[in-house]
DNA sequence: TCGCTACCTGCTATATCTGACAGTTACCCA
DNA sequence: TGGGTAACTGTCAGATATAGCAGGTAGCGA
């Protein structure tokens, strides 16, 4: 860990643009003696179809033959970084004793273009986002020493780099966690998230059924919902209720 | 980054109690210079009452007088870490600037426990876990040189801790995410939190209505809740369900 | 062959939600 | 004083969910 590593962290978090985002990247790979880098990220606007912003510094031949193949649903750093918080160290070779054959045809593969080895930063939000940056070497096999030093960094940097990409893609789908909801509309849906019918959440309230339905209307219209079932889904995956401190 | 980091990530990891988790942290406090830690844990077995776990080496008192007054909803470093994923550098002084009379209060009140300042991390999962590992010092004013040494280790290890944690405390709680819904029962309840009926699913599906509804049944009574919001609500924030890759 | 699981379907009665009607009260700020 | 916002309430019709009844098929392993 030096003091340059700040310099990277620093570049990232005051990166304005795209190019500046992948600078940082690829600064920060090649300084750690890697030989590509990719970024990925995943935004819940939908369950059925969320919005993916990707920052890549892969063969542009690899991301053709990657999302023409929907291998993002294959890829097993995916699937590991998905439903971890630590960092996956991984090589070819290993990932090729798989039963799985898509797998193994999929790192067979990325042998092809030149990623044989590398490491993986998973990164979960409060807002729902899940995020990951991979650093990949065309070497095969681990190199232990170089993972050590890139792993605590590596860490820190995917964190600031994830929250730069929120600020710079600032586009329609990332203000969606803005919704701002009244507190007696996060109230009434706080107890629908519990399964309270509208009746119940006014017994709990002390106020009239209608006036619960009644925010959770708004609830819905503030959303841009279909129904109770849709604005309870939003808004947790969102994070725009959480579960309560008191 | 020295190697000995590794001795602490490798501690945390093989810790298999939670005197040995406790041990982890306190020895890389110690290791930083600093004072005191402690790490919370929020767990999303409710909204209304969700599950907490703490592993503190903060003095017991002001423990007791932090839960008494409820401080969780007050402490400006909770409020930060829940809904940030970079780790928050603090001190007393500067948060006594506010104008939030309650958080003055209690920024004043952690100074008479010897809690000048910090640094504080926050570490989100796919499971809708919410965690912080904070240490703190007596020292008033930041020590720009320390935090820079400790800023890269702290995330990494926080997210080794509370991997650890998880396993350890293998208690009831942390097991709810570990309901398996067939195929057709996941699917359903995709569409659900799209804001389908069970009608519209039906026609999606190729299946009658009456099947959807059988299936979003099942799924009620596999998460033990009482209505299908509350079905939606739990399968979201537990990951049980997540947005689509392909 | 038996038991288990996933998956599928029909009927009926009641509970609940949804949407559109039409309001009132209180507070804060310009 | 007017305008905005949050909070509150009522009625009614139609859509949808819930809960119980009672089934059927196909595949898989013991």
């Amino acid at each position: 860990m030096s003091s340059q590593d700040f310099g990277h962290i620093d570049n990232v978090s005051r990166a304005d643009s795209v190019d500046a985002l992948h600078k940082a990247c690829s600064e920060l790979c090649e300084n750690y003696g890697f030989d590509r880098f990719i970024y990925g990220a995943r935004i819940p606007t939908s369950f059925v179809k969320p919005y993916f912003i990707f920052i890549s510094g892969y063969p542009k031949e690899w991301r053709d033959h990657y999302s023409r193949n929907n291998y993002m649903v294959v890829d097993p750093t995916v699937e590991y970084c998905a439903h971890s918080i630590t960092p996956l160290c991984w090589d070819g070779e290993s990932l090729l004793n798989t039963d799985n054959a898509e797998v193994k045809r999929f790192m067979s593969e990325a042998h092809d273009f030149g990623i044989n080895s590398g490491v993986s930063f998973p990164l979960h939000t409060a807002q729902g986002d899940f995020a990951m940056l991979s650093f990949a070497s065309e070497q095969v096999g681990v190199d232990t020493p170089r993972l050590q030093r890139v792993l605590p960094i590596g860490q820190l940097f995917t964190a600031y780099l994830h929250e730069s990409v929120r600020r710079v893609f600032a586009s329609d789908v990332l203000t969606l966690s803005k919704v701002d909801l009244t507190g007696r509309e996060k109230e009434c849906l706080l107890w629908a998230t519990e399964g309270k019918t509208a009746w119940e959440t006014s017994q709990i309230l002390n106020i009239a059924e209608r006036t619960v339905t009644f925010h959770l209307q708004n609830v819905q219209h503030k959303l841009g919902v279909n129904n109770r079932q849709q604005a309870v889904a939003r808004a947790v995956s969102l994070g725009v209720i959480e579960p309560q401190f008191g």
